[in-house]
DNA sequence: TATGTTAACTTGCTTTTTGCAAGCCACGCA
DNA sequence: TGCGTGGCTTGCAAAAAGCAAGTTAACATA
């Protein structure tokens, strides 16, 4: 009996034919993007790494979305480790090429929004 | 007593310093880049024109983004007819400098979600 | 052998946000 | 006088977010 039953692309249907809506079905919320930075500049790819981002992502909220984004084939998980069992997520090319619109964002943020920082590293 | 009582920028503290953290305060959910999508590209302009979009979003949600956006300055609202009253809804300038991120979300939408469309006048 | 620690979640519960349907109000029109 | 229209608002149920605490398996230490 598993709680959570995200089950991702298969009999997913999407609202709408727009590439941005469906996008935002699968992104669209103000978590998911954050570890898909995390993922791709910020060098964090366990749990712990990734609960540890400045903004503390609630634990089964962070559980959900590395499971939603799994389910989408933009992350992998892999056992780095057995007795115990570490995992190491890690973007796929899919999920990498997401890198310009996370570029876009954090542009459009520093610009606009006041004291917003410009850097990847950051 | 208004129900809705978003008060946007003023007295708003960011859960973080990350630009990209700080945009998803305001865009980060479903319906909010739709919104802008309307507005920048498909001549909706109108309350009732954005409700009748092709995703159908609940119109108190339509109500509460509209005046979310308008509160951070990237929508305009403007009375284009007295008697009755009737409303036009235009992005500002900073509303249109999330065109990039529009195209960047859509174009990957397209790439890697099945049949998503690519054009922003659809 | 018992005690503690760590990573990676899971559970229970409260609070907040969404979503749906219906309602409201001012006016213009027939 | 009733009907239609635009622009919302309201009420309520359902879903998601958030918080704190718990769980599990495997070392590490004493």
């Amino acid at each position: 009996m598993p709680t959570l039953l995200y089950d991702g692309p298969k009999n997913h249907t999407f609202r709408s034919r727009c590439s941005i809506a469906r996008a935002l079905e699968i992104v669209g919320d103000k978590w998911t993007l954050l570890v898909v930075r995390d993922l791709m500049w910020h060098g964090r790819h366990t749990f712990k790494a990734l609960q540890e981002s400045e903004e503390r992502m609630p634990s089964n909220t962070l559980a959900e979305r590395l499971q939603r984004l799994t389910s989408w084939g933009l992350v992998q998980r892999t056992l780095y480790q057995e007795n115990p069992a570490r995992y190491e997520y890690h973007l796929t090319d899919e999920g990498r090429s997401f890198e310009p619109v996370l570029l876009g964002i954090m542009q459009w943020g520093h610009e606009n929004l006041e004291g917003g920082l410009f850097d990847p590293k950051i």
